[in-house]
RNA sequence: GCCUCCUUAGCUCAGUUGGUUAGAGCGCCGGACUGUUAAUCCGUAGGUCCAAGGUUCAAGUCCUUGAGGGGGCGCCA
């Protein structure tokens, strides 16, 4: 019997009926689990004994405690006998202490919430000093709550973006397995320099304070743990391409360290990047591809974190109050979201976007910092801002632009002026994808790294999927974090990471 | 890397033209109350005004330098 075959017997004969039921069973089994907060409260077991685990967050009129296990937004109350409770206990119950309680689950007396739980037994397993915690329950700044990120994710507002970070890498995973792509592990620790992605980290074992060189007077790496130079991997593109054409549809998503003194809201010096390869893709296949996976994602959060979505909203409504009017939203986060997966893109060539930008008010009045001078320059933030959030009010996704200022491995077009790129430009947060329709012919490639000064000779290996069975392929990048940062409506892409690196913090 | 703003109590912030003993809210601590929802009410404590130097009779306030942080720009995802 051919090997081929094989898998098609799986599905005739019903061996899978054999092996399926058993998956199914075991996974939805939770036996072994204590129940979360966010279990107790769907499962709604009035009447019968539940245990809560976690951490206090108030404990009001020496009665109720709000206990939260980071598990919902939602927290539960516990409430007290404190007439009959030792006082040096009640005592111990304090913002931050970890707390055991079991009791019967009941229909809460007060308002602000269902149920809670009546406690027979409650133990204090951590206490928190309250005189040296820091979380209060109050409104803290930013600012401040990144200086303790070892403790922030225990405040509402990082318990939220956690939970929806959780779900869209989730929802990723999700969406491209649906489709048929295989997730692949592109190496974090590269010998290529030639990813033309900026700055790198280098890796090495080597002393710093006493490095040995060669005859030249160079460092010489040969010494080096790897046998040569190395660095972080700025990018798993070129890898992924190795992929895709060998399994045809496949993606990373893994970290991505670039060395650069970027000091804004929207760049990390280690992010996480998401990257779709797929053979035989073009230019729209990939446009197509990076819009439905926005929209599906984004959708994705919006119903399996509403509670935390609606929470974000209407803290951001609460920050944006004391804003002048010019400064604030011009839709509420919700509504934000549902705009762009209830709407199509906007698809347009580099050369019409020049073209509305020449003729804009804020050109034509000199507003622009940078004016638009014609056909050729690259497009500067302001211009982007001004597409997306002024002219079109929707995701814009710009194509074809000039290959001098793009990237050696995009396509060049049949006009000789412009590569098959694309980028996916978000309203407050800019570029949040970018990609290309990769250059598959041998000749145009090697002369493209020429004309930009690539080192032929140490990417070989890369330009070997050119010599051997080379195909058109597309493929892009998509910056997680920028993300996360756009579904929960934080403005600061360090407050979306748990542990954010930047220039000059490296903390926890 | 460039521009700009900021640094005062545990947190968030006032502090007038340079002028007596630097204030408030929240938190903490003590007390009262006890079906609360960032509980409420009363009271106490809590300060190297980022650091160093300078101007001045006098500096939280003005000047110089440094450190840390926010925002904008560039590079990008």
């Amino acid at each position: 019997m051919p090997p081929l075959v094989v898998p098609r017997l799986y599905l005739l004969t019903g061996i899978q009926n054999r092996y399926l039921p058993i998956f199914a069973t075991y996974s939805r089994s939770r036996k072994t689990m204590k129940k979360s907060i966010k279990e107790i409260l769907a499962a709604k077991p009035i009447g019968q004994e539940v245990t809560v685990c976690g951490w206090v967050r108030t404990f009001r009129s020496n009665q109720f405690i709000a206990v939260s296990d980071g598990s919902c937004m939602q927290t539960m109350q516990v409430v007290v006998d404190h007439e009959n409770t030792d006082p040096a206990l009640l005592k111990r119950i304090t913002t931050g202490s970890a707390v055991i309680a079991t009791g019967t689950l009941i229909e809460s007396m007060g308002k602000g919430q269902a149920v809670e739980v009546k406690a027979r037994t409650i133990e204090v397993v951590g206490d928190a000093d309250p005189d040296k915690y820091l979380l209060q329950p109050k409104k803290h700044s930013m600012e401040f709550l990144r200086d303790i990120a070892h403790m922030r994710i225990r405040t509402n507002t990082f318990g939220a973006v956690m939970r929806i970070r959780h779900a869209l890498a989730y929802a990723i995973h999700h969406f491209f397995h649906e489709r048929g792509f295989f997730y692949f592990h592109s190496p974090i620790i590269t010998g290529s320099d030639a990813e033309g992605a900026g700055e790198m980290f280098k890796v090495t074992t080597l002393s710093l304070e006493n490095t040995q060189k060669n005859k030249e007077g160079d460092v010489d790496f040969k010494k080096d743990f790897f046998g040569k130079a190395t660095n972080l991997t700025v990018s798993g593109q070129l890898e992924a391409e190795l992929a895709a054409l060998a399994l045809s549809r496949v993606y990373t998503f893994g970290p991505t360290f670039r060395a650069e003194n970027s000091n804004t809201t929207r760049h990390l010096a280690e992010f996480w990047m998401i990257e779709p390869e797929v053979a035989f893709f073009d230019l729209k296949d990939n446009m197509d591809l990076a819009e439905s996976m926005l929209k599906y994602v984004i959708a994705f959060a919006l119903e399996h974190c509403a509670d935390d979505i609606q929470f974000l909203k209407e803290r951001q409504e609460q920050e944006e109050s004391t804003k002048p009017q010019q400064e604030r939203s011009t839709m509420d986060l919700i509504t934000k979201l549902h705009f762009v997966v209830d709407n199509e893109f906007q698809r347009l060539k580099y050369e019409e976007a020049i073209q509305i930008l020449i003729n804009s008010t804020p050109n034509k009045k000199g507003k622009f910092q940078y004016p638009i001078e014609g056909w050729g320059t690259d497009l500067q933030s302001e211009h982007e801002r001004y597409l997306v959030e002024k002219h079109f009010q929707k995701p814009v996704i710009l194509t074809n632009y000039p290959k001098e200022i793009k990237a050696f491995y995009m396509r060049v077009d049949d006009d000789g002026r412009t590569v098959s790129a694309m980028d996916i430009l978000f309203p407050s947060i800019g570029e949040i994808v970018g990609g290309s329709q990769r250059e598959e012919r041998l000749d145009v490639l090697t002369q493209r790294m020429e004309e930009m000064h690539i080192p032929l000779h140490e990417m070989d290996w890369y330009l070997d999927t050119r010599r051997f069975g080379t195909c058109p392929h597309a493929g892009f990048g998509l910056g997680f974090e920028r993300l996360v940062l756009f579904v929960t409506g934080m403005t600061n892409i360090r407050d979306v990471i748990p542990f954010p690196r930047t220039p000059g913090n490296a903390e926890f």
